[in-house]
RNA sequence: GGAGGGGUUCCCGAGUGGCCAAAGGGAUCAGACUGUAAAUCUGACGCGAAAGCUUCGGUGGUUCGAAUCCACCCCCCUCCA
């Protein structure tokens, strides 16, 4: 049953390494078992990059197995350095403590919590480390670990051989206390399995080593790819910014423009890591669109099962009613209370009042938050890119703001849709 | 503590007295082509509507003029003690 999982992760390219390959689908068939994937908390929302790990937590809780999401309270105190070229900046104890709040209630929206004998939990790895003493740490633990075992791990070596870079001890250290949780988890809640990302194979392999020094215990690592895009660009990153899965941070539509986004190159793929339909399904899906001509189904069965996962029903309808409304149909077609709606759904709005208006519309459009600096709006104005009530304006009424916003022109005597490029948009409501 | 190497615009990385707001690449933005895709081509890319203003780790100095020279300081790396 639970080998059968196994199979279908590796039919999405999912599994990357395994350690323990060859008794770990025997030990999964066994019966329920315990694994742990840990966050850190080095932001106050989670973005797109954990939602692997995440459903990965869910792929084995439907399977049968208890998952623990592990917020890294004390880990997000030191830094992870692997693979990383740069030492990073501590943050204080008490915004770590803040964004642990935080990815706790995040990271709880994926997993069953009310599963009866495999109903997950959301633990910190802080209340095992906080009241050590450094003694104890030393002597206890740290014997364990070899330096020179722990400078031959890929994931620090960077920082170690090249030239112009460097580790602090603090950061060194970071590999055993995740080794520790690993092992203490094994202790408290018999967990045998902990996941990551590919990069985390080094910490999961010392985790490994610990546990079986310390409990006597054989346990499991498992690593997923690392997501990549096609094009060689960073997964994840727009021009807004990375993707956050904090609907206050990117909202539902932002987010399901992201999905819907995504090249042909890479959707297919996408569809396998990030949703739950059959792999089966989506290589229907693919033919399908093979077969036919033009757009392609996919992206829009992407971002509906994205959204939805992340956002639920709501969001992700109010995700869908913006797209249509700006990308379908005509926006003199919207009624009034549409126009409401679309503010509410997430697009981005301002209230300006026309006494208000500043000297040119480079200075408005910048300041709303739609081009970075006065050059790109006057770029896109010079090419006829901006667009009020679908009129176009052009660079010579850049500085003739109250023209461009005539109250004849507005809809319901207030609102104007200005569109910039192909995608932005921003909604006015001007009294 | 000693010796050496380095810190340049979002990133990488040129630049050793004026022609430098600073080569080149990447990322990003806009246009054409399209399918709100990719690839390709074009333009933009410190800030500013403009006049102009502010950058090359920091502070002073030399000079008509400095990212480039000098002094001191801070930070990083390598090797030695």
């Amino acid at each position: 049953m639970s080998s059968a999982l196994l199979e279908d992760l590796r039919a999405r390219g999912l599994i990357f390494q395994i350690a323990g390959e060859d008794d770990l689908p025997a030990w999964l068939d066994g019966g329920p078992r315990t694994l742990y994937c840990g966050f850190d908390p080095t932001a106050d929302s989670l973005h797109i990059g954990s939602l692997v790990p995440l459903l990965m937590l869910r792929r084995f809780q439907l399977a049968g197995h208890k998952p623990l999401a592990l917020v890294g309270g004390a880990t997000g105190l030191i830094g992870d350095p692997s693979f990383k070229t740069q030492e990073r900046q501590l943050n204080t104890p008490d915004i770590v403590a803040n964004w642990v709040d935080k990815l706790k209630a995040q990271v709880a929206r994926f997993i069953d919590f009310d599963a009866g004998s495999v109903a997950a939990e959301v633990v910190n790895n802080l209340d095992w480390t906080e009241h050590m003493d450094v003694l104890t740490f030393l002597r206890d633990i740290g014997k364990h670990f070899s330096i020179n075992a722990m400078i031959q791990k890929e994931s620090v070596k960077q920082r170690i051989e090249r030239e112009g870079s460097g580790i602090s001890f603090t950061e060194f250290t970071y590999m055993i206390l995740q080794s520790y949780d690993f092992a203490e988890l094994n202790k408290r809640h018999d967990c045998t399995l902990q996941l990551g990302g590919s990069d985390q194979w080094g910490n999961i392999t010392g985790g490994i080593d610990l546990t079986r020094r310390l409990n006597g215990n054989q346990v499991f690592g498992l690593t997923m790819p690392l997501i990549t895009k096609s094009d060689g660009t960073k997964f994840g990153k727009t021009e807004a910014g990375t993707i956050w899965l904090d609907a206050a941070k990117t909202s539902p539509y932002a987010f399901y423009q992201f999905w819907l986004g995504c090249s042909d190159a890479d959707v297919y793929r996408f569809l396998k890591y990030f949703t739950f339909l059959e792999v089966a399904e989506i290589n229907a899906i693919e033919q399908a669109d093979a077969a036919r001509e033009g757009r392609p189904e996919a992206q829009a069965v992407l971002a509906r099962e994205v959204t939805h996962l992340v956002h639920g029903e709501e969001g992700l309808a109010a995700a869908v009613r913006i797209t249509e409304s700006l990308f379908s149909g005509s926006i003199e077609g919207l009624a009034e209370g549409d126009l409401a709606q679309l503010r509410q759904d997430g697009l981005p709005a301002s209230h300006v009042s026309r006494s208000q208006f500043p000297e040119t519309l480079t200075q408005l459009l910048t300041e709303v938050g739609m081009a970075g600096s006065g050059k790109q709006v006057k770029d896109a104005l010079g090419r006829s890119a901006v667009t009020i009530n679908s009129r176009a304006v052009g660079w010579d009424a850049n500085a003739n703001v109250a023209g461009c916003f005539e109250l004849s022109e507005a809809l319901y005597g207030r609102y104007y849709l200005v569109k910039l490029g192909k995608k932005k948009y921003h909604l006015f409501e001007i009294d």
